[in-house]
DNA sequence: TTTTTTTGGTGAAAAATTTCACAAAAATCA
DNA sequence: TGATTTTTGTGAAATTTTTCACCAAAAAAA
């Protein structure tokens, strides 16, 4: 099975959706729901989810905990995975502490950042260590993701290093893109991009 | 001109990458190049270009600067933007203080915050402000980008009051994906969708 | 000077993605 | 019961996006 990163994605964004919809208990969800909370058509949501041979009922819909268990199981968002940050600064402490992932079963469990003042220095449950040490701890904590936060002049050598490590995915938060081995998945989240992107479909 | 909206990603992703060339001082660019710093190719980019009738030149590839320059004005990119935040917890207050967004013309001249405590006890030189004062500080200011770093039970409550207040953009950080008139644009930034893309690559 | 090489520009082809159209199934209604 | 409505599932059509092929221009090399 052969999925499109967009169709990826809004499968992603439909089993974060269901997870909301499962806390107001209601059972079941059409494919015309889903699309609005998307921002998709109809027609898009149910060739996605029959892309991934997942099937709903005539007349009623999708049936709301089994489809976000199918989800789950299908885009091996089920198990938990372990990520760590590196760059504890403004963003990387605030992701640091973010309960949020925990709920989503990615679970935070290092920091690290080369400035040994940052890490005497910040407050958290989780542990935080010197860049020095990231291979040992990703090994030991069989650690899977990375999270760049630190500026985009060290990004490449992060995730040179993430990547050198073991870590098979990637989410960078500075401005630069990296380039990672073939295997690797990245994502960059530029936030001033975005606000260009938004400037530039503003106009005038 | 009718650019799609990966053309205007990509666009603004080069005229961001150019920053950081003109600082080396090289002069030219090729196409190449550029696709190789965007994961891209080069023909995608030069598409992209002279599809806003950018052109560059035989055998040596784009001049830096006057692509920049051009880039910014066809873009709009080269003004300057006001923009305000909405939601001054771990977040918010993080992005409230990123100085580099003023590099990029977008000026974070607000903070609002529906809790006064919040407010009394943040430490930032950008002006807080109560939400209730949101309809007048956002005209005065001229305020056209808000930035949504509420929790996601308030996101679509605040989306509705920027856009009543004559916001125009938003980038919204929270994992509601909010709705908002046809001609506004929003963007959604869901670092947990990020991590289940990256997941669900990933597989096994 | 002539040839070769590099790089951009662009219409056409190919590929990918989205939308459509409509059959089938089930609930509802008359 | 039988007609009607609603909603899924999916092959086909339409649209969009990307890639390709190849020409022209200019620089470099011969
Ligand atoms: N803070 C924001 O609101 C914001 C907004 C948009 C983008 N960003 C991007 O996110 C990234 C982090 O921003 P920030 O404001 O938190 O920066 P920051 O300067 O506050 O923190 C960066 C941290 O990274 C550490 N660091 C630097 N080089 C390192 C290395 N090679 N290995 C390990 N640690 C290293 C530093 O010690 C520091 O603690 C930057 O790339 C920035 O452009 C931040
Ligand atoms: N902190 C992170 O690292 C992180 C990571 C991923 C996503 N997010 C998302 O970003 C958003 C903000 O996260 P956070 O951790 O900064 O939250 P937070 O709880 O620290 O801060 C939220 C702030 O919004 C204010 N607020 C609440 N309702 C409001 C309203 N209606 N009007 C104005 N202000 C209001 C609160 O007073 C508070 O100061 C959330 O949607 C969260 O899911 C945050």
């Amino acid at each position: 099975m052969d999925l499109s990163n967009n169709t990826i994605e809004r499968l992603c964004r439909i089993f974060g959706h269901l997870g909301a919809i499962e806390k107001t208990g209601v059972e079941f969800v059409s494919s015309a729901e889903l699309a609005g909370a998307l921002g998709a058509t109809s027609y898009t949501v149910r060739k996605d989810l029959s892309l991934l041979g997942i099937t709903g009922f005539t007349r009623k819909g999708y049936e709301v905990s089994s489809l976000k268990k199918e989800l789950g199981s299908k885009l091996r968002l089920a198990g938990r995975r372990k990520a760590c940050i590196v760059g504890l600064g403004r963003l990387g402490s605030a992701l640091l502490d973010y309960e949020k992932f925990q709920e989503d079963g990615f679970e935070i469990v290092a920091g690290f950042d080369r400035s040994v003042n940052k890490l005497e220095r910040i407050r958290t449950h989780i542990e935080v260590y010197p860049v020095g040490s990231m291979k040992d701890v990703i090994k030991e904590k069989g650690i899977e993701m990375g999270i760049i936060t630190v500026p985009g002049e060290h990004a490449q050598e992060v995730a040179d290093r993430l990547t050198g490590c073991g870590v098979r995915g990637i989410l960078n938060f500075s401005p630069v893109e990296v380039s990672v081995p073939d295997k690797v998945v990245s994502v960059n989240m530029d936030f001033t991009n975005a606000l260009r992107f938004i400037a530039a479909k503003l106009g005038g």
